[in-house]
DNA sequence: ATGCCTTGTCGCACAAGA
């Protein structure tokens, strides 16, 4: 079974390019990030006909977060738990069968958090605090799972070109990583660290300055597995390539392959 | 560098992104 996190950068703008990725890549579960489309005028039509059931989260304009799934997608999820006054869309869970049994999926779309000094960066805070205490849950039920999204985290120095440049930058502030890493210190393995040592991997490049042309990269998306999730990985991947395609968005699809 | 792009918005410039 393969999964596959990416964020979109707008469905609307990128009905093409993610077809064409959708059809390259065949993911069995694919999550998206960024689709910035209210549910009611999510482009469904071209995703259904190519065979993918959908279940999306979405809000006028910014933010909002969808699967896509090869077998129904069952037990959704909207939003993560523990603030009712949230009210933006970055969050959705589902469970999946398979022939290993059911894998659940959590699909998120972190806070940016900049500028710093804004009350986006508590936000940010305040959102990772909760996702540690969801995913703690999860882990607890010693079943397969995944957390699979766009973080907004910079885990370490070499998960960009010029980390130095970083050093103001809400991605990259040591409350940031601090949480990110507690979210493995609750046993949840990093896929893409463990399947890969390799310099210079990274998941985003900034539109502007010619960031893509120089490799001016950082390594945001991530997926994190439960034990139970880990003992079935047989690899991962970054599909780099399509950060070169025509109208791209600035992230690239990150993939984690299952023996379930 | 409050810059550089790209997307969406009840647009006719601006917010948000990272």
């Amino acid at each position: 079974m393969k999964i596959a996190t990416w964020n979109i950068n707008g469905v609307k703008a990128r009905i093409e390019t993610l077809l064409e990725w959708l059809k390259e890549a065949s993911p069995d579960v694919a999550c998206l990030q960024e689709i910035k489309s209210i549910d009611e005028n999510f482009p469904r039509q071209p995703f259904e006909d190519l065979g993918y059931n959908l279940e999306t989260h979405g809000q006028k304009g910014f933010n909002g977060v969808a699967l896509f799934s090869k077998s129904p997608l069952e037990d959704i999820q909207r939003g993560l738990p523990g603030n009712a006054e949230d009210s933006q869309a970055r969050y959705i869970e589902a469970s999946v069968s398979a022939e290993a049994g059911s894998v659940r999926i959590g699909c998120l779309y972190l806070p940016n958090g900049n500028p710093l000094g804004t009350e986006k960066f508590p936000y940010k805070i305040e959102w990772m605090d909760r996702l540690i205490a969801h995913a703690e849950k999860r882990v607890a039920e010693e079943t397969p799972f995944l957390l699979l999204g766009d973080y907004n985290v910079i885990p370490d120095p070499v998960d960009a070109k010029n980390s130095e440049n970083w050093l103001d930058d809400a991605l990259f502030q040591p409350e940031s990583r601090q949480r990110f890493r507690a979210l493995t210190h609750l046993g949840l393995t990093e896929v893409v660290r463990s399947c890969t040592q390799a310099d210079e991997t990274y998941t985003f490049w900034d539109y502007q300055a010619g960031a893509w042309q120089k490799n001016n990269g950082v390594r945001i998306d991530h997926i994190l597995t439960s034990p139970q999730a880990t003992d079935l990985m047989i690899g991962c991947g970054i599909d780099k390539h399509v950060r070169g395609w025509e109208k791209p968005s600035d992230h690239v699809p990150v993939w984690v392959n299952l023996a379930a």
